[in-house]
Parts: C-alpha cells; structure tokens; sequence
DNA sequence: ATAGGGTTAG
C-alpha cells in the first residue's frame, strides 16, 4: 500500500493523505460487466461528437449505469457549454455516486463565476479541491473571472499546489494571456521548465505565443517573440501549423512586420497550411497592405481550394474596409450572405465599419438594424459611423438606446461626434458623464476630443487649460487639435507654443510646420511663412504630399496635386478650365489662404486648381461620373482645404449630384450647394 | 475526462 501511495499521489493529487486513501478504497476493484463499458464507449463516442441528444438518449435507456457513465455526459454538455445540463445531471448523480474528481472538473469547465465559486465550496468540503484535475479547472475557472485581471484567486490556487503539471502551466499561461499579461506568461514558462522542471508541450508555445501578441510591450514581446521561435525550432514544433500561425499573429501585432510572417507562411508545407493560417497571414497584412489581402484570398481560393469561413470573411472586410472600395464591400458582404453566414456578430461588425469607412452609412445602418444582437463593438462601431459621416443627432439618439454597458470607445465615438458638430455643450456634458456616471476616466483620445471641441469653438484657454490639467503628457494628436484651433481663431502665440511641442514630439511630421506656416501666411506674415519653410528643410522634414483616390470603373485610381505624373494631365487640365469658369459664375471665388508657401497670387491660384481632390472630380466627371453613377466618392489622405471644400460644395449644385469626400478625420457629403460638415471642420 | 493556432471599433 505504501508503494502505491508513493507513486500515485504526486500524479494525481497534491495535499491530503486522506484524499489519496479515498481514492485507493476498493470499489475501483471491483470490474464492471462488459456490457456496461460497451454503453459508456457508445455515450462517449457520441457525446464527443456533439450528438449530445443520441448520448443522452443512450444514457436513460441503461439499465444500470455506474459513475464513468454520468461523467461521460456531464463531460459531454461541458464540451457544448452547456451548463444548466451539467448542473442537472451532477445533483442527480448525487443521488447514486459520489462525484469524482472528473466530474468536478468539467462541471468546473462549464460554471460562470457565481456557481464556479458555490462548486468549489462544494469541492472543498468533498476535500476534491486538492485533486490536481480539480485545481487546474478552478485555475482556468477563476481567470475568466474578467473583473479580476490580476487573477488573485488563480494565483491563490496555483500557488497552493504541493504539484503542478503541464495542464496547471497551461492553463495558467492561457489565463494571464487573456489578461493581457504576455510578460508574466514568459516568466512563468521559464518557472515551469526550471522551478518545477516540467516539458512543455505545443499547447504551451501556442498560448504562450498567442498571450505575448495581446499583452505584451513590443520590444520585449517581440525579443520573447523570437525566443519563443527558437525553442520551437530545437523541438521542431516550428514545423506545426498552429505554431507558425502563432508565431505569424504574433510577428504582425508586434513589430507591423508582413515580410516574417509571409516568410512564415512559406516554410510551412503546402500540405499543412489550412484555413486558420491563411486566415492569420491575411490578417498580418491587413493594415499595412489591405490590397495583398484579397491577393492572398483569391491564392487560398484557387490553390488550397478552401472555401472562406467567417474569419476570413471577418479580415477581407477589414481589408475593403482600408482599402475604401464600396464595391468590394458590398461584394463580400454577397458572398457572406450566400455562404449563410447570418447573425455572426464579429462578422455584422465588421460589414458595419467596412460601409461606414467606404461611405455608406445607410448600408452600415441596416445591417446594424438587422442584427438580432449586438455588443458594444456593434454599437461603437455604428456611433463611430455617425461621428465620422456627421450625424451627431442622430449619434447622440442611438446612444440613448444602447443596450449594453458603453465604454471607452463610446465615448470617443459620441465625443468626436460633438466635435465634428460643434456640439460644446453637449460634448462637456458627456465628458463629465463618462467620469461621474459610468466612472470611465478619460484617456489620451478623450482628452484630444476635448481640446478639439473647445479649441474650434475659440475657447482656448479652457483647451489649454485641459492639457494643462491632464493627468498624462499631452501626445501629437492632443496638440495638432489645439494647433487646429488655434488656426481657425488666429491665436498665433498659442500656436507657436502647440507647433513648437509638436516638433518636439514628432520629428518627422510635417503637421506642425505645415500649419503654423499657413497661420502666418494667412495673416500675411510671408516672411515668418518662409522662415518656417527653411527651417523645415532643414530639419529634412517633407510635408506630406495630398493624394486623392477615386473609384471609376472597376479600377481605384490615384492623383497626387499637381498631377503631373498623370497621363491624363492635358485632358483633366481643359475639363477643368471648363468646369471653373462654369463654377465662377455661380460664384466661387478662390480662396488662396489655403496655399502654404509664399508665391505669386496667380501661381497661388493654379496650385489651388491643382489639389488632388479636384483633378479627381473631373477625372470621374469625364469618365461617365456624369451620367450614370448619382454619387462620385473622392478619398484624400489629409484634411481638405477651405477652397476644396468650397469648390465641392459648389460644384454639387452645378452638376445636380452628390459628391462625398472622406478626408483624414471624416466624411464629407456634398449636396446642392452645401455640405454635411456645415462648414465646420 | 482539465489546457490548445486565425475574426470585429480605435
């Protein structure tokens, strides 16, 4: 008995002796029948398979059961997530067996936190809380626990282990994943292999790698990162699908870096690499190279021949959605809908941002309206929509409708909204409701919106006072608003002070140069204009050329002002002299504040005309955007100026139809005359 | 029989 003790209790059970001897008590002697075995084989096999109905159906036509037979099914519902089906059949079997440790155990796989917490009481009056099944469900028990980040209770158990094994480091790396806590994983992992010298195994580099992709800071993640792969590599798991795609998420979150991960993905054998990982390379590009995405789509769909599951659905969308192609967007979303992909969540969200970013708010309006449920990322997602496309009102009304508790994302969504509407009252408000009614304390983005709402209105004093009184230093975006107030309002000292900071902040940008220049050219300081210019050049900062981007035919195409690089310059040149002396009689005239450098006024006027968004319009007029599309879709990568913004609204009028351009910050929708904005932007 | 690679806002 002895012998026996020594080699089963570290196995299988940490502290008490008196555990052990309950565990070694004869009943496990005694065989049962055949026939029996042969029944519980059958439940297993369709319990296992998701049958549970087949199983269950087994189940109550045995004549006897014994306790493999219950836990087999309790085991099986765990599987499925069924919970009040586990909690059914565990206190009916309480009637005839005493529950075992695998019964604990899946019960405990199953329970939300309240009924985890009442059958750990339950497994510690039963003395089962020591059983090291037990403990490692109790682990993986208390870090879904999402108001506990810090996995007090995890660590707690964990820590009261006599043994541990790989499920136990599993489980707890898995944990401190979801808590975004990659760092900690690490030193676990390395506690695992010294302190306790335990193997690791595949599952352990897969949530290790996956856990350093959401939590950790990206040098050190990234040197884990690189660790991580070369113990995959000396045990060769590097060859296993799932690793590499770890390894790919891993690689693209932290260092943006699309040509590890397609090198990855090549050293994978053609033979392995399924769904999953195409679904994870696409994603790595998403950002940075929306356009290789649907690439890599239609390669997984005539090499690999695998049909898209929602995931990739999920990441092409994404895709259309930086790529701000509507027709691509609403190509997928009929694939999405013949593939019978209804009422999956990540995937409604992912149609509603892709509209909302390609320019379509009522698109993204009805498939928000027809999701049977939504969450907070639907919501925030359809209130971003409305922010950026304008709609303030109807933003603020949405809001008083959400179902589901807002967060931080919320409020930026509602903020911005304010802000693009000049909303200030409102926007305070909401400041001070996110803080005292929701306890929401505000973030970098929050306090940006701020400094915005107040700074376009010309209350910069209070902006300045904000930034001020902020309890984080005030980043790039926070100055570029107030510099933007600033420049709205003529405050030309504030502005030297927000330039100055952004310089110092970001090097690189041109932003800050860029517009305290126009401040001084505006207010006719021409000489100060062209100091700021030297002193750009010197610094070997480029201001960011203006690129337009318009959908004609079936081909995205692109102007840089200027145009000179165009083909096509000479043609746009003439349709656009036609167009101007048109739009002059009707009264526009240019406005040259816009141009940054101190030129000539007619030289002014011709870089004006020469803006990417206006050789656009014409290069979409002539080509048939006069006739049969209603709606000519422009998108600009940075703000559009006064003049532009007045050539548009103008020119909607002239020609009767809509023109809709998203600059950096947002949409705007031309029409007869005005635009959405209301002129403020 | 407990753990186990890829999706959605910014």
């Amino acid at each position: 008995m002895n012998i026996a003790l020594k080699s089963v209790a570290p196995k299988n059970c940490y502290t008490t002796s008196q555990a052990i001897r309950r565990y070694m008590q004869p009943h496990t002697i005694s065989q049962p029948p055949p026939d029996l075995v042969a029944a519980n084989n059958a439940i297993n096999a369709h319990a296992k398979r998701g049958d549970l109905h087949v199983a269950h159906q087994l189940f109550a036509e045995m004549p006897h059961r014994n306790i493999y037979s219950w836990t087999i099914l309790i085991s099986g519902y765990a599987q499925r997530g069924k919970m009040e089906h586990c909690f059914r059949l565990f206190s009916q079997m309480l009637s005839h067996h005493r529950p075992n440790e695998f019964a604990y155990a899946s019960l405990l796989s199953v329970c939300d936190h309240c009924h985890g917490l009442q059958v750990h009481g339950l497994a510690f009056k039963t003395g089962f809380d020591a059983w090291i099944y037990v403990a490692n469900a109790l682990i993986a028990l208390y870090w879904k626990n999402i108001r506990c980040s810090a996995g007090v209770e995890a660590w707690r158990v964990f820590e009261g282990m006599n043994f541990r094994n790989l499920v136990t480091y599993n489980s707890m790396i898995k944990g401190l994943g979801m808590h975004h806590r990659g760092h900690e994983a690490m030193v676990l992992f390395v506690r695992m292999l010294c302190d306790d010298g335990l193997e690791f195994d595949r599952t352990t580099l897969l949530t290790l790698i996956s856990s350093l992709s959401v939590g950790s800071e990206n040098d050190m993640g990234l040197k884990c990162c690189l660790q991580l792969q070369s113990t995959s590599i000396k045990t060769a798991l590097n060859l296993d699908v799932g690793v590499a795609t770890s390894l790919i998420k891993c690689y693209s979150t932290l260092s943006g870096d699309v040509g590890a991960c397609r090198k990855l993905f090549l050293e994978t054998s053609v033979v392995d690499r399924d769904i999953v990982m195409w679904t994870g390379v696409m994603a790595a590009s998403v950002e940075r190279d929306p356009a290789q995405v649907v690439v890599l789509f239609n390669q997984m769909r005539w090499e690999d021949d695998f049909y898209p599951d929602c995931y990739v659905f999920t990441v092409l969308l994404k895709a259309c959605a930086n790529l701000v192609t509507e027709s691509a967007a609403a190509a997928v979303h009929g694939q999405v809908v013949r593939a019978g992909f209804l009422n999956v969540l990540e995937l409604d969200n992912a149609l509603i941002h892709a509209y909302s970013r390609c320019g379509s708010v009522d698109n993204a309006e009805r498939v928000f309206h027809d999701m049977s449920s939504r969450d907070v990322v639907s919501w925030n997602s359809m209130l971003k929509a409305y922010a950026v496309h304008g709609k303030a009102e109807t933003a603020l009304d949405l809001f008083a409708q959400m179902d589901v508790a807002p967060d931080d994302a919320t409020f930026v969504a509602l903020l911005t909204s304010c802000s693009h509407a000049g909303m200030v009252k409102e926007g305070i408000e909401m400041f001070d409701t996110m803080r005292e009614r929701y306890g929401i304390a505000p973030q970098l983005d929050h306090y940006a919106c701020m400094v915005d709402i107040l700074g376009r209105f010309g209350r910069l004093s209070e902006a300045e006072n904000i930034i001020r009184n902020m309890p984080m230093q005030p980043d790039c975006v926070i100055w570029s608003a107030f510099l933007g107030g600033c420049r709205k309002h003529g405050e030309t000292e504030a502005a030297e002070l927000a330039s100055q900071k952004l310089q110092e902040l970001d090097p690189d940008n041109s932003l800050g140069y860029v517009m305290i220049s126009n401040i001084y050219c505006s207010a006719n300081s021409f000489g100060e204009g062209g100091l700021i210019r030297k002193k750009m050049d010197k610094a070997g900062v480029r201001k960011e050329p203006g690129l337009s981007w318009t959908e004609v035919g079936h081909g995205l195409h692109e102007f840089a002002s200027g145009g000179q690089r165009h083909p096509q310059i000479k043609e746009i040149g003439s349709y656009l002299d036609g167009l101007l002396r048109q739009l002059k009689e009707i009264g526009y005239v240019p406005d040259t504040s816009s141009v940054l450098f101190d030129v000539e006024e007619e030289h002014k006027e011709e870089q004006l005309y020469l803006h990417s968004e206006k050789l656009a319009l014409v290069y979409s007029l002539m080509n048939g955007g006069d006739s049969s599309c209603r709606v000519i879709k422009i998108i600009k990568n940075i703000r559009i100026c006064l003049d532009c913004h007045n050539f548009m609204k103008l020119a909607s009028k002239l020609l009767g139809k809509s023109i809709v351009v998203r600059d950096t910050n947002r949409f705007h929708h031309f029409r007869d005359g005005a635009c959405s904005c209301n002129d403020y932007w």
